[in-house]
DNA sequence: TACTAGAGTAACCGAATGGTGACATTTGGT
DNA sequence: ACCAAATGTCACCATTCGGTTACTCTAGTA
């Protein structure tokens, strides 16, 4: 699943928690946190922080994974992971 | 790429923003932060807030996914995404 | 050598965080 | 209807955030 916003991550670990059989004390000790937190979070806030966050994935056995976007107009080197000399060029030619 | 920690995720931002031919100013005005915040990020921060970060992967050009983590010793139902029965029965016998 | 771009660091500050503990509401079972 | 568990909300508070501005240091260029 796709992550774009917080309050898709919210719906993804309240979903995934449920799954679990847990209720938000349970996901709040074993993470680390406090309930207050795991509601937040579930709410979509925005300006929760990524440490807790990924501790709260681990605990919900689920993982991150990092990707370049396919859907993104994007140049060849982009995609391939290498470095992308046109992008470097295009930056060399604002200067001065 | 897996996103464990807050080291990951800076070390995979600064990686790619060089990939790409910008330098901190850039990706800060791009993604509507600070240069010191992006500092801080791909420094490993672990208390930088998701929204940010969300905002800053999209002006990369990057997704982030969320699954399942096979790695982790997980019922069967936990894979399939279904509901966990054995998981939420462990949870009743909890009950006094 | 002198200059510049880029990266890292520091101080300052208003605003928001996350934890605690309590209370209110909703839900499900007896 | 009653009760208990789970969820949602609130006030309080020490801590930290993120933005701004300015300074240093390094590497590369003229």
């Amino acid at each position: 699943m796709k992550i774009r916003t917080a309050a898709d991550l919210g719906a993804f670990i309240k979903e995934r928690r449920v799954k679990l059989g847990m209720d938000q004390s349970d996901l709040a000790e074993k993470a680390g946190t406090s309930r207050k937190w795991i509601v937040e979070v579930e709410q979509g806030k925005p300006r929760a922080e990524i440490g807790l966050v990924l501790r709260t994935l681990k605990t919900l056995g689920v993982s991150l994974d990092i990707a370049i976007d396919r859907t993104q107009k994007a140049s060849a080197a982009s995609e391939s992971g290498n470095v992308d000399i046109n992008n470097i060029l295009n930056a060399l030619k604002k200067r001065p």
